[in-house]
DNA sequence: CGTAGAATGTTCTTTGAGAGAACTAAATCC
DNA sequence: GGATTTAGTTCTCTCAAAGAACATTCTACG
């Protein structure tokens, strides 16, 4: 039950029903394909004359292509549909602390090429590096194919308005425009974003053939920082300022650590990366003190989480401690926006089955009804480089959203 | 943009364009009554012949009718149009802890009888409590007027699927129904919510006249328990098994009070009325000791606000810590949400002048980015009904809501 | 084989609402 | 008292949805 916002409402016209009708059938395809236009008529409840029409409109316009007919058991052999995904391409980057990637990829997620290079922290410097590299790629990669545009993935909260990133503190960054110095420098569209959002997007868009695509849903996402990507309505929430999704920042203990926000005791100064190696390091969590140790010892999650694979029990206890805390901040997200299912992203998801006692036990012991703390909790592997889909679900989702009515 | 979820959308047909902006026109007129034809036309961009054509149908099923012509400085006088309130009626009901309010209103929210008792928690005695009284202030009350439908606010988790209060701790229910019992007694359509969901409910669509109505805010309901009901996108958020909302869990601090819920620390521990009634009494907060310590001293949060005022220093020092709690949990709102604004409901927004400084202190500690400690946060007095409007808004919402599409 | 039956996909015709022009109504301004 | 302006109504035109009719292409079965 949506109100209608009378200061910003888009009126219907005779071409609406057409284009809604449209995005129903593209959406059909996109995740029953192969599928056929009788077969199109009887999941939408109209005639088969209409889909003839509305694919014809998909047809020409090259969002789908008719491949073979196949074998039926009885009458005429219906032609698949397929939404076109092989020749339509996406540049896909992901900034982070101290690595960049940049994978080519087609519209279907499908990994073409990918280069990793030390993250420039200066944006001028940054933005050049990158378009010399995407014309790289696109040439000696891309094919026949054009490419549709560029998903950008950043550490930070970002203005969609003006694309500016207002605030990364890994980077250092405050209010920093580089979606449009990387569109002027390559003249592709380009589309930003932050980490946690990005990586929910992915879930809604790119989400597993024939899995669940729920309509509500949280992305919980664990590195130097915890975020939370939250789709609602089968629509992103990104809040007013765009500052929305900042659980990281809940305290748990209002006399706990000290946070890098200056605060005490967030969520974050808990449950992070640097907190677990803090931990791990019988350390206190301070920039100050961090930086230099990490530095001097080389140590990072990935080797907490080797050490704690081999049974190292020192790396255990520190890892189970970040658990549950982790638990205790799912626990917030439950009880604060009861999503159908949440997943997590980050280093951590790489040691889950260890962990998982602890984090459902923190849950249980805070989420209010039972159905509430029963909530699916999906881990997801950095290997399937989370990010990165988010990146190209940026470029390819708005061909698939619904038209803006009412 | 919305995906569009392929296992239930809605098809647009031909009536497709007309239901959406039918609902427009409807909107526009009860957001800018009176209003002309003309002007919609103009707002609208369309047309004034499609105008009367949409305004015909809304006025040959009663919805709107049209008032008087009014003065123009030039040119043919405007016949202008309003929305038809004044003889549809709305029985709007509050159950709270001791006393139970069953208001009489027309459909624009004006209050035509409003009466209270000492609420019975035996359901089917309730039930027939509010049946009997209901047709009573129909019959004295109700004039020409037909009554549309029944709005039953109450303090609990409500199941919007089967109508059923899923757990309300104050009454001692659980998994009771009273939607369906109190329609089979009346004859009458009941819409049932818990309270913080139907104070926002009441914010989207009785908002005051001129005033903005944002498509995403948050409405916090501090009282026995602590409750957020948030809007996103002009659309209430209930979660996946309507449990959101439910921030008066979540942890301030792991080693804090015990809370009723069983957990500790809870923001609710530090800051509904039962915690600020402790720590005015020097107590620890559990039911055991409460109950009957308030029932001997006949004490309420209440008299605790009416000392502050009157300067008792005791008094303002509970109620400071409580502001000081209250705005820790705001800023969790804030940053997890990030909403335009915040409303605040329940006894404590009647020393609101008092606290803010405080609370704007705890915000301002948390707060991610300036412009989100900046978040315009908006007392609402206990004399203005919330709970009560929310019930109206309940049963008027559903006429006013954009069709479901996509 | 040849024909009935069944399923897919295309092409008609019908219908009804949006779009906009033309017209009527009712006021003010020289 | 006619020109002008604004509001509201009534036409006509057009185009997409809806659905019937038709063409196509397969299997099944005599």
């Amino acid at each position: 039950m949506r109100k209608i916002n009378t200061r910003s409402f888009v009126r219907a016209t005779r071409a609406t029903p057409r284009e809604i009708n449209r995005q129903i059938v593209l959406n059909l395809v996109h995740e029953h394909q192969p599928i056929s236009r009788a077969d199109l008529a009887r999941r939408m409840d109209i005639g088969r004359g209409m889909v003839t029409s509305l694919v014809d409109e998909l047809l020409s316009e090259g969002s789908i292509y008719e491949g073979d007919t196949i074998d039926a058991p009885r009458g005429r052999r219906p032609k698949m549909l397929y939404v076109r995904t092989h020749d339509r391409l996406v540049v896909a980057i992901d900034v982070r602390f101290s690595q960049t990637f940049v994978m080519l990829s087609d519209f279907a997620g499908t990994a073409i090429a990918l280069e990793t290079f030390e993250t420039v922290v200066v944006p001028a410097a940054l933005v050049q590096q990158l378009a010399s590299r995407i014309t790289r790629l696109l040439d000696t990669h891309g094919g026949t194919g054009r490419c549709e545009g560029i998903g950008l993935v950043v550490p930070g909260m970002v203005d969609q308005h003006s694309g500016r990133v207002l605030n990364a503190p890994q980077l250092g960054w405050k209010d920093v425009d580089v979606r449009d110095a990387l569109a002027r420098a390559t003249g592709l569209p380009v589309h930003i974003e932050n980490a946690p959002i990005a990586c929910a997007l992915a879930h809604m868009w790119l989400g597993q053939r024939g899995g669940p695509v729920p309509g509500d849903f949280a992305y919980v996402t664990v590195s130097d920082g915890v975020g939370v990507g939250f789709v609602v309505n089968g629509e992103v929430v990104r809040g007013h300022t765009n500052t929305a999704g900042e659980f990281g920042h809940i305290p748990l203990d209002l006399k706990g650590p000290t946070c890098l926000c200056g605060a005490r005791g967030c969520l974050e100064a808990h449950t992070s990366n640097l907190a677990t190696l803090a931990r791990y390091l019988g350390q206190q969590l301070s920039s100050a003190t961090m930086r230099p140790l990490l530095q001097s010892t080389r140590l990072s999650i990935t080797d907490v989480i080797a050490h704690a694979r081999s049974g190292d029990a020192r790396a255990i206890a520190a890892l189970d401690e970040t658990a549950r805390y982790l638990g205790i901040g799912l626990s917030i997200v439950i009880n604060a926006l009861n999503p159908s299912e949440i997943f997590v992203g980050g280093e951590i998801a790489d040691v889950w089955d260890q962990l998982l006692p602890t984090i459902r036990a923190a849950i249980a012991d805070r989420a209010l009804t039972s159905t509430a703390a029963a909530t699916p909790i999906i881990p997801e592997a950095a290997s399937s480089y989370p990010r990165l889909r988010g990146a190209i679900a940026l470029v390819a989702a708005p061909l698939f959203a619904a038209p803006r009515v009412a």
